[in-house]
DNA sequence: TAGAGTCCTATGACACTGTTACAGAGACGA
DNA sequence: TCGTCTCTGTAACAGTGTCATAGGACTCTA
């Protein structure tokens, strides 16, 4: 009932006269703006039917699966991470900047970039800014296998900083924090090391210096 | 029933007289088994209750949550990766091969380290190897923060390609898997790279040259 | 040997999840 | 007006984690 205002037009036909509403992309809208605003476990179909005003079963009449729903949140999050702007001098620069640029949007959506990780999806989520990396690796003169090992390396590096920056610290039971594991461990360590592993990283930081190191290996200045 | 083999000796008191049997780390144990036998998925309370011959409450006794328990076998799995016999004559050499050595053992469990990944335990998988990488890194002259990050950017990059790894291709609908995502791609690029890019990649060799770039940029020869 | 106390276990239930069978409502073409 | 197609609600199924409760089995004490 809620819903009466979206009314597509008339005339649009899909097959055999089915009409084409918004229906659809109106629960992956609202599934999106469930994960964002309440995050990924928040995203249970009755949850979202009660989101819609509908009853669970509409919600499988547009969409087969949860996990073809989570695909499209996934795929509906990329198309809007997909305007690019890389900015830079040297080929290299812009490379890392264009790399730089699918880790903030990540981290800026996290709960969108958790969902995408837990359910093996990943791949789903950035397809667009890995096209505007390439095209800077190009740019940079590389090509072929070596543009795409490029892509694959940085992309690697950027998933990994992600998986470190995104996991929850208070899932695990405090014994097992990386805090007292250190302190716990009888490795022989120089005490500076010891505490400086013990302290908690900058990991923004830290994910961009390995990609410059990255970017520095795969792209000739 | 299945179980009275495994009686503990009968002087071993915890607290207030409390007999201490091994029911616990069998309970793990069988978890873990579970889990590397049947994947992540496997890991219900029933049917770990089921495998140990016991109503489900049996465990409850034993282990608090479910995020307790897989945290528990996360943790067994890691004592049980603790041997490392690290070679190689360089310095920067030997940094490398305990790192290969965390991605080699990775990947050799890999359902659990999807379940530590999805649950966002990876920092509990990997204590021990980490530490024999932090002991390489102080021969190799890095000390105190210096140490820290390069532990933790070397990590990174191993967790990204496991995440690649990993992750089940199967799962995305066929629309959406790299393969034809490059292919209905309008980015401008050259079609020797948009081969190189549908084409599976060998994870396992481009984790390697990652990481020996990662370990070059940060250990001095 | 009898009683008391502690450790451990099973029965059964609660709330929640994804998913679907089924019965309809409403709009459309004939 | 009839029939068909598109869509929706009620209610249920099987499965999940978790727990309240009652009781068995064992050890220690009197």
């Amino acid at each position: 009932m809620a819903k009466t205002a979206a009314l597509p037009a008339p005339d649009a036909t899909d097959r055999a006269g089915r009409r084409t509403g918004l229906e659809r992309e109106d629960i992956v809208a609202a599934a999106l703006e469930l994960v964002e605003r309440d995050g990924p476990a928040a995203l249970t179909m009755r949850r979202l039917a009660t989101e819609l005003d509908v009853g669970t079963p509409t919600i499988y009449w547009h969409i087969a699966n949860r996990d073809e729903l989570i695909s499209e949140v996934i795929r509906l999050q990329s198309t809007r991470l997909a305007e690019t702007s890389v900015t830079g001098k040297t080929a290299p620069e812009r490379v890392y900047r264009a790399a730089r640029h699918i880790w903030t949007s990540s981290i800026d959506h996290r709960a969108l970039t958790s969902l995408a990780h837990q359910t093996g999806r990943s791949s789903l989520l950035t397809p667009h800014l890995e096209a505007a990396l390439v095209i800077e690796l190009e740019a940079a003169g590389l090509v072929g296998r070596e543009a795409a090992d490029a892509c694959r390396a940085i992309l690697t590096t950027i998933v990994g900083a992600l998986v470190i920056a995104l996991r929850d610290v208070s899932a695990s039971p405090p014994d097992y924090r990386p805090d007292t594991l250190w302190a716990t461990s009888d490795a022989p360590i120089a005490p500076a090391t010891r505490k400086a592993l013990r302290a908690a990283s900058d990991v923004d930081a830290l994910s961009a210096v390995t990609l410059r190191a990255v970017v520095d290996h795969f792209v000739p200045a």
